[in-house]
DNA sequence: ATTTATATTTCATATTACGAAATATAATTC
DNA sequence: GAATTATATTTCGTAATATGAAATATAAAT
């Protein structure tokens, strides 16, 4: 027994994800990578002495995967591996300038959207929104990014 | 120059994607399945007279891709192929038992969660997500794919 | 010194995903 | 009604994604 106020916002979040899905899509597209690569890159973009552990985590993905994709942006020259010296078993990551650039270039679609429209909106209506979606984020249970990286662990199983 | 509620609404939206590319993860992995062929199962079990086409363009995949999750979800016995009567260029598809089976072992837990926590509301904190939801998915600017049957969460393009 | 833990890579493998070309059927046009 | 055009799906070749298990290397603990 489902309200009927339940499946309408179960619509509209369904339009929402769908609607960020294709964001990341067409994104990759302008750039030239893959969704994943270009999620990878941001992750070494936007960190400090990032490493593909800290990246498979944020991401959830395998290390292994980290590694290959890692192993496509070196080739792209757009990310440097350099081995630590306080941990000689970490690789830093780092972008190059070119790495930066595309990040530049291809900036987040979510991001451009909330600067151009959702600031064209009135005040009354942008806080309805943030309340909105909070709650939403709430609900659904996933808790903060930054405070909790790691809640959500996951991974995906193929035996 | 971002507004602070803009950055802030970006942040909770991104907690959303997160939850739901979560719950798509755990829940394939509970059911033995990839998250694609979930998807294009569910597709399948969910309409009258599914095609390739149709759910090619429903999760927004080239039919290559959907023949290829097709064939896996026949060999698993999961899925049947036959050709339509009126239009013979057609394939129908449609889950097996077994396949309907599957779904109904792993159901949807996002909207399990959401269900069960929405509900748990206040009616005029129902009302104020469903219309910061709504008013955001037209801000993303999708338009309303009326019958999008289940939470859709990271296919991945490769152009 | 040995053991245990951590960080990453390598390897083998399955799957995803695509575009282009091929195949088959249906609808349209001449 | 034959030729053309459009539609639906598959096949093919290819690149990338993603994993677990094993290997490698370093660090920390006993």
């Amino acid at each position: 027994m489902e309200s009927e106020i339940a499946s309408a916002t179960l619509k509209a979040l369904r339009r929402v994800l769908r609607a960020a899905e294709g964001g990341t899509r067409r994104l990759a597209a302008t750039t030239g990578l893959t969704p994943s690569q270009l999620l990878v890159l941001r992750e070494i973009d936007g960190g400090e002495d990032v490493t593909p552990g800290v990246v498979a985590q944020r991401l959830q993905f395998s290390h292994a995967t980290i590694t290959a994709i890692v192993d496509r942006l070196v080739a792209l020259d757009l990310v440097t591996r350099a081995r630590s010296d306080r941990d000689k078993r970490r690789m830093l990551l780092e972008a190059t300038s070119e790495g930066r650039r595309r990040l530049v270039e291809a900036p987040d679609m979510l991001q451009e959207i909330f600067s151009v429209r959702f600031s064209a909106l009135p005040a009354w209506e942008q806080a309805m929104i943030l309340a909105g979606t909070e709650r939403l984020a709430d609900i659904l249970g996933v808790g903060d990014m930054d405070a909790a990286p790691l809640l959500d662990a996951g991974p995906i199983d193929r035996s």
